[in-house]
DNA sequence: TCTCACTGTTGTAACGATTTAATTTTTGCC
DNA sequence: GGCAAAAATTAAATCGTTACAACAGTGAGA
């Protein structure tokens, strides 16, 4: 063979990774400058020269080069993820991707991403929180549905751990937190049913451990007292319940001697109850009887007959939880992290 | 001093890392055998005799070892994430809440997590997932809402990229799937009506692009001409529309000469949509009109007046999904893994 | 002219896992 | 008992990135 002796040329010059993806070392070689220049340029350190860094970047950006997350997270250390705990088995409405979408926003361009993890365990809320902190496999948390003294907010503070609750706590050592104002919201609703000529008030709340209940439970108590309205909060259900057996408690307390005739609801989904165990007993909303609620769901719209709601803006809520686990992040005081959201006055 | 001259034992026998997590070498330390021996003895290689794999293994137990994510990563290539691509902006209900739960399911034990990612771009949903593919950060993909010849199919079955669709495709070569029959759905739906009586059908489509909108259509017009009855697909709107335009075309209909009598709803939304539109315009379900629809949230529970539904399990198709990429990743041919869930029998 | 302090750049060593190739130990058989 | 084959274990290289310490070059000051 004739050709024998000519070499065949490498197929490539430029070296090839496994995947064909381009390495620092792609472009330093594409460059002529070594690999840590080419780190250091594009995370725009300043020792390395303007010149510099501007061939690096414009390289990276011709070749298409992005960082291996891996390979970034294993010798930081940092993941560059952020961890939602959710606690909902099942889920009505959209809340959860309501906030994940806020939470997203101030991420944007920062390089962190949210991942959105259950909290199987439902006895331990506390053990989805420690497998976190202790493999390390997010750098920052958002809990929700806090309690008064809820142990995984002691525990990440014991072990310095970025986070950012959505609900207020009781301790006495400041924490980054959002929260809506439930207390305020039950003042307003309740006030709002007064001013319809209502008598009796009755609420549903959530599980009393939560915070937001505590909260509620004031609001809600305090107004119906300073208006000397009778008022009750309904017993032997949560709003944690399920749909079926809300609508028959409810339903239940309305066929009872002395019924309310006013129904301050938290969500959506005991906004329905309650409208259905009227509907079920025959009796008109907005006759008789007063609904309000409060809406983060633009399902309302939908529900007929219409009832006054106001709007809880879940996302913004989302956008303020992740701002505020960046700044934690960046070192910002916790106390400089905490945002109560006020209900607004569109009621409609 | 006189206890000057004793030496103080080292703090800590074992290796200490930056963390003070244990990992590979902490357990080699701690047993004896070298780090590959442990790395091999964990994942249970026969060429490891079963003593120290078992010694190993209680050793890792003991100290709590978990790999090290990030270090897997690198080293391998594989990232141990399924990424599902979902595109709904604004989501009422619980719907990807539920898919995930699903997912999840199959998924457990497998050290494989499910992260979801908005396709942010909505012009072009191919972009995503050419990011993911390229970018290599995810092992295998979820899609939703597929077209009939869905671009994302192509580039993924060109670049042989793992990945499992929620919907059909018209594409000869075969991918795995997992759809709803949605055909089925319709003519089940149709009969349904007629058998209430129903002389004039109304049905509102998705978007025409995607699959399962022609399947909803075919089993529609199909099934009411077989029964010879008068059908129409509403114009103008789609599931995709705002809730109030869909209250508003609905009405708009219901007031425009030789309406229809019964609808179809693909939804929840569109049939809260539906109810709210007849409502507004004084017609009582169930008396002159009917209404069916598919329920996927057990929000439906709650709807009055109470119409026919039947239950799409969207857990159960998560369920499906993931044990379908599962296999898919493990090499088995994508003609087996191709999976139509029927509509149940259990209108209620 | 020589030292000193910069500025800009680079080689080397990790991070924690897996994989390949090499090495030691044990077993089986004549 | 000797030797090859099989079994069990290990050392070293590697994935792509960043951190540390070192190293040339440049200009200023003595």
């Amino acid at each position: 063979m004739p050709d024998d002796h000519i070499k065949t040329p490498p197929v490539a010059t430029l070296n090839q990774t496994r995947q064909g993806k381009p390495t620092l070392r792609t472009v330093s070689e594409l460059t002529g400058f070594a690999v840590t220049t080419v780190s250091r340029a594009l995370a725009d350190d300043p020792r390395i020269a303007e010149s510099t860094r501007k061939t690096v970047r414009d390289a990276a950006e011709q070749i298409g080069y992005t960082p291996d997350r891996a390979a970034q997270r294993l010798r930081t250390g940092r993941t560059k993820v952020i961890a939602l705990l959710v606690n909902t088995e099942h889920e009505f409405l959209g809340f959860t991707h309501e906030l994940v979408a806020g939470i997203s926003e101030p991420l944007q361009g920062t390089g962190y991403n949210v991942i959105v993890s259950r909290e199987d365990i439902e006895g331990d809320r506390l053990a989805a929180v420690r497998k976190i902190v202790q493999t390390r496999s997010a750098d920052g948390l958002i809990i929700s549905r806090t309690e008064l003294f809820d142990p995984r907010v002691r525990y990440l503070l014991e072990n310095d751990f970025p986070f950012v609750s959505h609900g207020q706590t009781e301790f006495t050592a400041p924490h980054p937190y959002v929260d809506y104002d439930n207390e305020a919201y039950a003042r307003d609703a309740v006030r709002r049913l007064i001013q319809k000529g209502r008598k009796h008030l009755a609420i549903v709340l959530p599980d009393a451990r939560y915070t937001f209940s505590q909260h509620l439970r004031y609001g809600f108590l305090a107004a119906a007292r300073d208006a000397g309205v009778t008022h009750e909060i309904l017993e032997g259900i949560t709003l944690e319940v399920s749909p079926e057996d809300m609508v028959a408690a409810i339903e239940e307390r309305l066929s009872a001697p002395n019924p309310p005739d006013g129904f301050v609801c938290v969500g959506e989904v005991v906004a329905l109850a309650t409208l259905s165990a009227l509907y079920d007993r025959g009796i008109q909303p907005g006759e008789d009887v007063d609904v309000v609620a409060k809406r983060a769901s633009p399902i309302f719209r939908l529900m007929r007959p219409r009832i006054e709601t106001v709007f809880e803006d879940v996302r913004e809520t989302g956008r303020c939880i992740g701002a505020a686990l960046l700044k934690r992040m960046e070192g910002v005081p916790s106390t400089e992290l905490q945002t109560i959201i006020s209900p607004g006055e569109d009621w409609r």
